[in-house]
DNA sequence: AGCACGCCGACT
DNA sequence: GTCGGCGTGCTC
């Protein structure tokens, strides 16, 4: 009898691929384990295991598992229905979806080395220069990396050079697989065994007295030992004795003391759970018997609950009582929002149980966590994290909630797939058979809409804890301000006036512009020419602190330049402005306020964010000037005012989802202002005062934005009333990619009777060298999404098989444009 | 996606 | 003449 495994591969190939097995592994192997497989000429893949069978393939012989890299499966059948569901409704392949679920770490790639052949005599006169170049360096070291091989020639195609070498027989090549994961280990020491009597002990300390350092370290060990139970770490038994290691080291050699290791977690948490759930208030009562009653119907619940109205302590509830029945929980959050504000708040309640997952958690840290999830230990009972958390190994989910449901970074948009974590999470929670909750002060239209027919429970909060107001709103007519010259550079002189007695009060204020950077445009006032980008169809941003011009698509930027580059005048002046700019007008208008800014730009680092964040809590800073980023899951008790400085950047996005986004977005920084006592102050600059979705912002008329952002995607056949699908060609021949955007719509338009939208070019039609344009397809609800996304991969495949097309990248985007 | 194979221009 | 460019096709 034969046996083969089919497996997945991280790459974005629709096959399943089959390879064959001995029967003691076929026997040991079960789905979700990970194999090392060979694929193509020369490299090793991690593939992972979905079916073993003894159907052998008729057109072809398989291959050979390379080895098995699992005792236990690594992925369970749940996660793997829920990649395919994942694959299919974002049409995306299997691999893609693997490539992005699974920690890198558990990603191993071969990589090739190079070693020398010690059995052939080498003529050295024999060689060409680069050749005698890497067979020197072989007797250097005995293995050699491509990419070692590369620095030395000093050239990118290595080949050449060893195919030559391999002729000659002086080189081997040899693929090698590493695991990347390793466990950090931490040194102990302890007593040896022939010192645990007392009458040894004695003798010892006898032995010791013409060794004075030594014998400190002995008393110190039992001391420690004394005080707790816990293993004692060689580095606390050298601070806590005042010994080096070398004496530490000699007890060591001697058989005094005996060393061991213990595998440590990376990850965690070193406090101690202290809060009682705190006791809610009638409002979250209400809210969370309402929620109650729909998880018995098994619905996807909503909450909606105004700013710092307590959402989290329902949360919390909630968590408890599905930590009791011993169930798993998971906590979602946009990127942005996963604060160590919140999550130190969280760990107060639950201490322990809680691991933290998201981008920032480097590979090996990230392993640990899936490790912890999938043997179901008490340290992982609670995940909090970002989308990608959907994909831990988890067998035993009871809760998930999804706070800031609203947010627009659920949706991932590079590279495939193209899930939301929000949809994914709630079919998730349905293999689970699990509760979910939605949670937000502003929810998606999407998320009401579904709550407003039903679909979903729906509970709300409509106070703020402790009663505090809501805070007063006000719109300031910036174009009126211009012509009756009350403005100094970007700030009318109402919102300094409000800076003004914030500050004299001691109360700290939020400035908000959602544009980095200085100025986003640089213009010669002579000939009016502004500086692009050589790779993308944007114009540069002037970026001061580093006197550059930067391209915010691709890594361009270039110095910038003293006078204009088409009529070399000397004349430039900047047009629109980012949070540099604020952040400078702001020194200049109050030079005794503490201003600090939170953007892309100062929060690279690691702890970059965590610092800005909490000099602003110790009241280090008055002001604070920042994006978007200020928005989500902050909680700042002393400020009073925020100020959003110009809401039309935000209005005018050309997308159907640009004015729900605003009034989410507008809401939500306002919310930042009066979270104490006393009622915020929010004001708001705008060139339109009275437009719609302002209006609705400053009286908090969630109802009414919703109500018109229904009937407006009724009539543009948006969601979530219809189906989109957008499609975007990529190519770096402009007169390819119109050819193939042309050709692919005319299918469509020919074999699928809903509404194609394009080709168009997106705002942005060049980026990195690469043309781009649009296809959009709306689906009516009536049909089927299914049929109508097969019928697009088949002409697709007709697509691809036309040779002019084949290099055009096509990227589908489902529900989102 | 990688990677090899194969066919054309610019240089030692 | 060779090196290296990238179009084309395949991977169990």
């Amino acid at each position: 009898m034969e046996y083969f495994v089919n497996v997945i591969l991280p790459i974005p190939l629709e096959r399943q691929f089959t390879y064959s097995v001995t029967s003691d592994e076929a026997d040991f192997l079960s789905p979700g384990m990970r194999v090392a497989v060979p694929f193509g000429k020369s490299k090793i893949y991690t593939a992972l295991v979905l079916t073993i069978h003894n159907f052998p393939p008729n057109a072809y012989e398989a291959k050979e598992i390379d080895q098995i890299l699992d005792e236990v499966p690594l992925v369970n059948q749940l996660q793997l229905r829920h990649w395919e569901w994942i694959a299919n409704y974002y049409m995306c392949t299997l691999g893609e979806v693997m490539r992005s679920a699974l920690p890198s770490a558990f990603l191993l790639e071969s990589e090739t080395l190079i070693l020398r052949n010690d059995s052939t005599h080498v003529d050295e006169s024999q060689l060409k220069d680069d050749e005698f170049l890497v067979f020197e360096a072989l007797q250097h070291q005995s293995t050699l990396k491509v990419h070692e091989v590369s620095a030395i020639v000093e050239r990118k195609n290595v080949l050449p050079v060893l195919n030559r070498l391999l002729e000659k027989n002086i080189i081997y090549l040899k693929e090698e697989v590493y695991e990347q994961y390793k466990p950090k280990l931490v040194k102990y020491v302890k007593l040896g065994k022939d010192y645990l009597f007392d009458t040894a002990l004695e003798a010892l300390l006898e032995s010791l007295t013409r060794a004075p350092k030594q014998s400190q370290v002995v008393l110190s060990l039992f001391q420690l030992q004394g005080n707790s139970k816990k293993p004692i770490s060689i580095t606390d038994l050298e601070k806590y004795s005042n010994a080096s290691k070398s004496v530490i080291g000699s007890l060591v050699d001697k058989g005094i003391l005996e060393e061991y290791h213990i595998r440590m977690d990376r990850v965690r948490f070193e406090g101690e759970e202290n809060s009682e759930v705190k006791s809610l208030n009638e409002y979250q009562l209400q809210a969370l018997a309402n929620i109650k009653r729909s998880f018995e119907e098994d619905k996807v619940t909503l909450l909606k609950g105004v700013t710092s109205s307590g959402k989290t302590e329902v949360y919390v509830q909630l968590i408890s009582e599905y930590l009791e029945k011993g169930k798993q929980i998971l906590y979602l959050l946009p990127e942005i929002a996963l604060t160590t504000q919140l999550i130190s708040r969280l760990q107060d309640y639950f201490g322990e149980r809680i691991s933290v997952f998201h981008s920032k958690y480097n590979i090996q840290e990230r392993v640990e966590v899936w490790n912890n999830v999938l043997i179901g230990a008490q340290k992982a009972q609670i995940v909090i994290g970002a989308r990608s958390s959907l994909f831990l190994p988890f067998d035993n989910l009871g809760l998930i909630i999804v706070d800031e449901e609203h947010e627009g970074s659920f949706k991932q948009f590079d590279p495939a797939p193209r899930y939301h974590a929000r949809d994914a999470a709630i079919v998730l929670a349905n293999l689970h058979k699990a509760n979910i909750l939605l949670g937000s002060a502003t929810p998606s239209i999407e998320s009401y809409y579904n709550a407003k027919r039903g679909k979903y429970g729906y509970a709300e909060i409509n106070r703020r804890f402790g009663n505090v107001l809501m805070p007063d709103m006000e719109l300031v007519d910036f174009k009126e301000a211009l012509r009756k010259k009350r403005v100094k550079g970007h700030f009318s002189e109402r919102l300094l006036e409000e800076i003004e007695e914030s500050l004299g009060n001691g109360e700290q204020i939020i400035l908000f512009q959602n544009r980095r950077g200085f100025a986003p445009v640089l213009e010669c006032l002579t000939c009016g020419h502004t500086p692009q980008c050589s790779n993308c169809d944007v114009t540069l941003t002037y970026h001061q602190y580093k006197n550059q011009l930067r391209c915010h698509y691709c890594s361009y930027h270039t110095a910038l330049p003293d006078s204009c580059a088409a009529c070399g005048s000397p004349e430039l002046d900047t047009k629109g402005f980012g949070t540099e700019q604020v952040e400078e007008e702001v020194k200049k208008l109050f030079p005794e306020a503490k201003v600090g800014r939170m953007d892309l730009d100062t929060t690279r680092g690691k702890h970059a964010y965590e610092k800005i964040i909490t000099s602003f809590e110790q009241q280090e800073l008055d002001i604070l000037v920042g994006t978007q980023m200020l928005t989500k899951g902050l909680d700042f008790r002393n400020v009073s005012l925020v100020g959003v400085m110009n809401a039309d950047s935000l209005l005018n996005f050309p997308d159907f989802r640009a004015h729900e986004r605003t009034f989410q977005m507008l809401t939500q920084v306002s919310g930042r202002a009066g979270r104490t006592q006393k009622r915020g102050k929010v004001i708001i600059q705008t060139y339109n005062p009275y437009h719609q979705i302002l209006k609705q912002v400053t009286t908090g008329d969630y109802e009414t934005m919703f109500t018109e952002q229904i009937y407006e995607r009724e009539q543009y056949k948006y969601p979530p009333l219809n189906r989109i699908i957008k499609i975007t060609f990529k190519h770096k021949n402009y007169n390819t990619l119109n050819e193939a955007t042309e050709w692919f719509s005319g299918a469509l338009r020919t074999h699928f009777g809903g509404t194609v939208l394009g080709p168009e070019y997106p705002p942005i039609s060049r980026i990195r060298n690469q043309y781009l344009k649009n296809i959009l397809v709306k689906i009516d609800k009536s049909e089927s999404l299914g049929k109508t996304k097969k019928n697009i991969k088949r002409i697709e495949k007709t697509f691809k098989s036309v040779s002019l097309f084949r290099s055009v990248r096509v990227i589908y985007n489902v529900d989102y444009i």
